[in-house]
DNA sequence: CTGTTAGCGCCTTCAC
DNA sequence: GTGAAGGCGCTAACAG
């Protein structure tokens, strides 16, 4: 059209912002042609470092940044990767996207972060997004497939991008797996709690649904079995791992005549609200009744009293989950399961119960044999 | 290459995913134009309703999603926009984001975060990723532009794209802000203390450079001079929003012999910390020390005793940030300011100081004992 | 209203 | 080691 004589505009001076410089005008200041800007800025090796100094220096002096859209257009790479959650708003999910965001940074990738907030059509979105090759990858904290149920019903929708299924994980898809052992954990809290001579534990559930709470539920029974309790359907409270399904926790603890002697939260949100609502009852923490979070967010150690709860490593498991996917994306080979440690913080909230006399705790059950 | 017939090759079943779906494509089926098929899209009334109906069909059949790279290249724009913030983890941004994205989201944008995390070469970064064409826009939350120090020092990068600054106004910079009323909100809750009867207010700071830290220093003093109340260095301690530095001023109030009857805490996240470090202590809250707060995080009403705070609407302050940069981006007239309402929030840990004349002496209190 | 055409800026064979 | 040239998929101009 009338675009001949466009490159001999005067050099404007990089800061003239508005019209961006193009790999054209760094080749001609360095006085070589495009394809070598370009090697030199892919392959340095394949360009004599003569050429390579004028280069880099034509780039220093106009200022040139690479126009992605049209790199991402050609290679048919966008160095983009998607992050799907369930609710950005969780303080959870914030920590394990900054080391998602740390990895991915390193690695020049940028992060795109798509809230669903259990909304279809925000997924269908995303889901066409990804079709459209707008990302490379992605990592799939939501616990299911674009297309399908947490129960694995549906067709997934190809998407013909690695992908990545992060603390919850997506037994229905042959993806990598980057979580904690659930199951371990709360066994494992079920069993502290028992150690110390509860044998009422309550346990506050996640959302039926949620891979997570089968797990951790079955970790409870698991600790029950393993201290030789009974397990008692009543002792079940129902709960969506926010502070409301704690507090309304906590209010149908307040109305009983018997009470447990301890409560295991599997979210520390919940933690929260049943100790606020226990303690506005005129109950205490831990003398009348000891409880026990999950994740260990920022506020468990100083909830009033310190919550005692497993710590997640949520930075680690956002940071894993992004190697893995790097790994994927530059063809190397990469674990197909990653379960990161988790470990019991041990703070204020749990105690041995008070008001059991101490004499059958100590000897009259003979449970306790440890074979050695 | 060898790709002149690429176009005859029987039309896989969308499901095949690997090789992607082109205008083209649509095109042949429709028995249109690639130029029908765009504008069908892009501007429906441009198009004879067969046509449009045609393409539509085509479409649905081979599952078509537009490239978003090409896209861009051809008409210089993203759909995107960058979202700058110094903590993703921090609790107080991720309700924003989810309101910035909610709004985003509607107006077919997408949401790219950088989380700078205090890192001057990730902001150097970012700032040439907005050179470099990537976005259309940025919303500021880190309260200043790229290139600039806080105090507007240093020249600002030219990015050529609308931006918007949110929470942390940019009083430098030619942007709209869109922010609450923090001189205001503070000098009310001051003023809300002084009312109750306390009359040695301390003030627990945000970080020394910090413009909300500034214009609510400010407002703690007008509201001290709004009741008569005398300005009193001693008091005011220092903190950067931090649980950890609302623990340190805790210790300080602590160790003092003659305490203010009142702590009105730059963020809940102090607060909270000075809290739980003064009922470690063995002091009351409210009954030795009033607390209040500012933000109005979720974990203020389930603190011990429920905070009394300042809330800010996190998700309508993302809403307006994302509707004005919206405006910008379609040319539409926006407002240079926006100013959010706030609210105090009454709660449980501010109350009328109790022992006025006599001081809580040192005593050896125990843990608060709750009435039944 | 519709088709044709010319690139958007870059990378990557292909030839030298 | 280097340059020339084509085309990634799309949309904006221009004809018709």
């Amino acid at each position: 059209m009338d675009e001949s004589g466009a490159l001999d505009r005067p050099d404007e001076d990089n800061g003239s912002g508005h019209r961006a410089v193009r790999i054209q005008d760094v080749a001609k200041l360095a006085d070589v042609s495009t394809a070598t800007v370009s090697r030199a800025l892919a392959s340095p090796e394949k360009v004599s470092p003569e050429a390579r100094a004028r280069v880099l220096e034509a780039i220093a002096k106009t200022g040139y940044v690479p126009n992605l859209a049209a790199r991402s257009l050609r290679s048919q790479k966008t160095s983009m990767v998607l992050v799907v959650l369930p609710d950005l708003s969780n303080t959870f999910f914030s920590k394990i996207l900054r080391g998602i965001e740390e990895r991915l940074f390193e690695a020049g990738y940028g992060m795109i972060i798509s809230d669903l907030d259990g909304s279809p059509e925000k997924e269908a979105h995303f889901a066409a997004f990804t079709a459209a090759g707008r990302v490379d990858g992605a990592i799939l904290l939501n616990g299911h497939l674009f297309g399908q149920t947490r129960e694995g019903e549906g067709t997934p929708a190809k998407t013909g991008i690695p992908l990545v299924a992060l603390c919850e994980a997506i037994p229905s898809a042959d993806i990598p797996q980057i979580e904690i052992d659930n199951r371990a954990a709360a066994s494992r809290m079920t069993q502290h709690l028992a150690s110390l001579g509860h044998r009422s534990i309550a346990y506050v559930s996640g959302p039926a649904h949620n891979i997570l709470e089968k797990e951790r539920f079955i970790g409870y029974q698991d600790g029950l079995k393993a201290a030789g309790l009974p397990f008692d359907p009543a002792l079940v409270l129902p709960g969506d791992y926010t502070i409301e399904s704690g507090v309304m926790a906590g209010q149908d603890l307040v109305g009983r005549t018997t009470r447990p002697t301890a409560a295991f939260c599997t979210s520390d949100e919940m933690a929260i609200g049943l100790m606020r609502t226990l303690l506005s009852a005129g109950l205490r923490v831990p003398e009348d009744i000891s409880v026990a979070g999950f994740d260990d967010i920022d506020f468990a150690a100083v909830a009033e009293p310190a919550l005692t709860t497993i710590h997640q490593p949520r930075r680690e498991l956002g940071q894993a989950a992004a190697s893995v996917l790097i790994d994927l994306l530059q063809g190397h080979p990469s674990p197909k399961r990653i379960r990161l440690e988790t470990e019991i913080i041990v703070r204020a909230s749990v105690a041995p119960p008070q008001n059991i006399e101490k004499a059958p705790a100590k000897s009259t059950r003979t449970r306790a044999i440890k074979p050695t």
